[in-house]
DNA sequence: CATGAATGAGCCTTCATTCAT
DNA sequence: AATGAATGAAGGCTCATTCAT
């Protein structure tokens, strides 16, 4: 009677657990959960995974994986100049699952094991903002706190949910990014 | 070991919860961690409170009052400029309970009845933000991102963990807060 | 602010217990609830009583007195024929708390120490139809079996819940009753 | 101790259940004295049924099905005059847990959601019985009359604990079952 | 007499994990 | 690879009982 992909690749563990945790958190990713959300029975997950732990180790490859790189290689092969590729990627980070990256780091904040590999995620990105900005702000400092301002802007943003009623998210989002891209400011 | 202060009040209880929900989320409010927590037995709870669900209600309430209105009383009543005013929020900020406030925040994302709460609680932090940004900002465009940018560094820098190794997380900060005060950024 | 009737007396408690007893059976008497329903706090209870079991014991004193020896009082005490005590007493049987008759009942069946107790009284109504059967029953056997047959009917006639639509349930007991009171029946 | 059939099969739990009913009432049907008795950990309860009410629906279900349909079945499968009929039922009912019988009216008084179903069965036996009676009984008020008798009869008998003493139970529903099925009663 | 507070046992339910098939 | 069934450790809630005031 049931369809049954015989065969649930371990992939598609992954993919729910990741589901589950950018909806739920850390502690929405439960066996149970994601065996019924897959119609199959819990029984199963133990032959792919040794436990709940190795899931969540995995989990987190396939995050730093696909978010990160895949945002940053679309807007490295753009073709165009700091500013526009900055602009790009304020349009393009969103897209990517906002919920889930909310939820790492939810989930590094009760998870110490967590911390390096967010670290690193971390620093690639900055790196990359730095290096943009770094071709329109001669000064050091004056790149730094661009780029500061930036990241903490993409992901502020998600958490702010007041606003003066007039604007919407998305146009302050705008008015702030303009203001980190203005050139008179030295 | 039991100290047993007969007679543990409610605000412990609510105490310990808030200390709970800011290093383990709100998943990690329980009942009998708290009574642990506090040397009590978990029955006794139930005496305070009718529920888990009440206990989290009175969370919020306290948190709201203390985290917020607290710091913005502090601000406002210092006698200075704008711009002094900024520098010093951003300087008391950090020190409230900040592992809190994302703590709430996160827990917002489940739960949808806390939505508007928060709400209210940003916008009243951002309209009191924008107040001082007009003060030298005279558009009001140019007020609204800077208090966007400044909210927003204020959350987001808390969940930043990387750099570039070179400065301090408080370096960046100052650099950032430099910038978002800048007259010559018009 | 609370009215409080200074001085809760053990009657009220017995009082408030028999009616809990009869709307929610023995597990209902709980003290916690008694205690809300008299408005006030449980602890008084322990003044009163040693414990629940204490309780227990005097509602059964209460209920074997008001219960049986009330209804049979008042019909011996009417100048009629046994015919018309035995209709009358079938009038005033269910007047009396029903209810609680079949919650004590019910309570024996997993109370062995209450089985004596009522069988004393089972015995006690018993001997009295007897009695009033006897009155126009020579045959010592038919009385008998009209005294099982009637007993019978005052306690399962409350059970039984169908019926064919077209009769009442007083109905159907009037009918019932006259044939346990007609004479052709030798 | 433990036996361990792995495999304790729904309707162990249901059976389980149904004693427990019997000689406890509605409040001893715990999981957790179930899986004691039944020798498994309380937590296996949680895959066969959804929680303890869907337990008790069916325990519900069961009953219905064994206690009444049964009974009648056996009866109306017999080739004999309806007096012959309503003796062997006399017979048979008792015999049928009656203790069980007991809970669930008892059970019934306090979920009204039971009363339906308790309404159903004893409709569906009334008729039953009624229409024994009325194979000797050509007066419809008659026929009524004794089934009521009968049936509270049997329902009641269970409830009486007392007597004169020099009868015993069944003699006296012996007693009380020649006097219903005595054709000179008019 | 009574309140406020606490204890502890007991119950329902969830869930990670295990294991035989 | 996966199912059906079971275990055991939590965790939430209720309630009889106790006790200081």
């Amino acid at each position: 009677m049931r369809v049954a992909k015989l065969r649930t690749p371990r992939t598609a563990w992954i993919e729910a657990a990741l589901q589950a945790l950018a909806s739920g958190g850390p502690d929405a990713v439960r066996v149970e959960a994601l065996a019924a959300s897959l119609g199959v029975s819990k029984g199963g997950f133990y032959w792919h995974f040794k436990d709940r732990e190795a899931l969540l180790a995995e989990m987190l490859d396939s995050w730093e994986q696909t978010g990160t790189a895949a945002v940053i290689e679309r807007v490295e092969g753009e073709d165009a100049a700091a500013r526009e590729k900055l602009r790009l990627l304020l349009e393009l980070a969103p897209a990517a699952d906002f919920e889930l990256e909310l939820a790492v780091r939810e989930w590094s904040r009760r998870d110490p094991a967590l911390v390096d590999r967010l670290r690193r995620v971390d620093e690639r990105r900055l790196r990359f903002l730095r290096g943009l900005f770094a071709e329109f702000c001669p000064r050091g400092a004056d790149a730094e706190a661009r780029t500061m301002l930036a990241y903490s802007l993409l992901i502020g943003s998600y958490f702010v949910l007041g606003g003066d009623g007039s604007r919407s998210r998305s146009e302050l989002l705008q008015l702030a990014l303009d203001r980190l891209l203005d050139e008179s400011w030295t």
